[in-house]
DNA sequence: TAGTTTGCTACACGGACGTGTAGTCTGAGG
DNA sequence: CCTCAGACTACACGTCCGTGTAGCAAACTA
């Protein structure tokens, strides 16, 4: 009766094969965009049976919440409550599936409280992670920290939402298994290429007027 | 009688107030949750007059591709034909109002052609910069400096699209142009601190693992 | 002043879509 | 053999929404 448990004991069964249509039409129409119709079209079964098992189109969307971000969310929580740096979220969040990770990109511009809660806790595990390993320049609870945080996850996951568009100038899927470690290391290319050039001359002078608080006038690429 | 002309030389009008109200009204439920009655609604006017303006609700689109994006994309094609670094377009991107990015980061997710040549215009100006400043370690043309330049704008870009996550881990609307400073500080700090960790021994293994082609295990962090 | 265009509204049509209902089939338990 | 529960389908209902039509009032033209 409750949704959670029967996530995966239950696989291969119409109700599994539902869920995951469901993922996949969520994540590429949006719910306003997908119709039940087309899930059920997808799933090879009828409106009515998607009725049957989740009562309403709101219950699979709740259900496709937890399934693919719901073990996120509970990884990522165990790790806030642990000391230790996570290793098991960054696991998780390798293996989960592609259409699980397209479903996120979608419900974190849609507004799902999964997805709002799984940024929520990125964005507190790299708060810890800043003023742990920097507690001079990023003091626990002070606005500068938390504003890295929040731009760091938003950031990271950048990568995920706009998947389509990377993908594209990559000319291969960021989602694939594959390809996806090449986002990783044009990542870490990124950081230390950056950060010699706001080292620079002119880059100082772009980072000292933007700590000022006025836009800059050469940065290629600043966000709106 | 024609759609994009009378974009900007017209406004106070009643096609000016649907228009902006549609920016809003799209950019909070997507095109697929807007209905034409709730932008008439916001606009204070009939059902009607959309359609005597637009001729469709995917006309009333068009113009709002072409009001919110059509600019930023102008400028963005003159700074690359140029040879010079992009000023025009950092700063027409700056001086977009609040209304336009929100808009801007719902059509990159929902997919608009407009968008996704600004994202692709955004990562040949980022590749431009890296080529031309790091020739050794970005050679024009690579794969690496391709995929360098489509994550730096897919990580840059995430901080508009994910405007309301960040907002909320900032504590201040990040689209303000108060508090939008600061998403940009965050992000020089980041680029630092981050090329720190990735010079240190932990994070070279990471770095290292990335380069070989498969998940880190301690990185907080990491997209999907 | 008559005619035309333009901005704008009211109202109805038709289709799509979420939801509700009744019913069939299969398999397990007594 | 009976029955009862669960999986599943077919079909109808009601509503919402985009679109189409008709028409009014003001402004401009001649």
């Amino acid at each position: 009766m409750n949704a959670t448990p029967s996530t995966s004991h239950d696989d291969l069964t119409g109700r599994a094969r539902i869920r995951d249509a469901a993922l996949g039409v969520f994540a590429e129409h949006g719910v306003k965009g997908a119709t039940v119709q087309a899930i059920a079209s997808a799933a090879g079964v009828s409106t009515g049976l998607i009725r049957h098992h989740f009562g309403s189109k709101e219950g699979l969307r709740a259900a496709c919440d937890a399934h693919a971000i719901g073990a996120l969310l509970d990884e990522a929580r165990r790790s806030l409550e642990e000391d230790a740096a996570a290793p098991g979220f960054a696991a998780a969040m390798y293996q989960s599936s592609e259409a699980s990770a397209r479903y996120l990109a979608r419900a974190l511009v849609e507004g799902s409280r999964s997805a709002s809660d799984l940024f929520d806790a990125g964005t507190a595990m790299a708060e810890r992670f800043l003023s742990e390993r920097w507690p001079d320049r990023y003091p626990p609870g002070a606005r500068s920290t938390r504003d890295a945080a929040a731009v760091m996850g938003a950031m990271h996951l950048g990568t995920l939402v706009l998947h389509t568009h990377l993908s594209r100038g990559m000319g291969a899927d960021s989602l694939d298994p594959e390809h996806a470690p090449r986002v990783g290391a044009a990542m870490v290319g990124i950081y230390t290429t950056m950060a010699d050039f706001f080292a620079d001359e002119q880059g100082q002078r772009i980072s000292d007027a933007l700590s000022d608080g006025d836009a800059p006038s050469s940065d290629p690429r600043e966000h709106s």
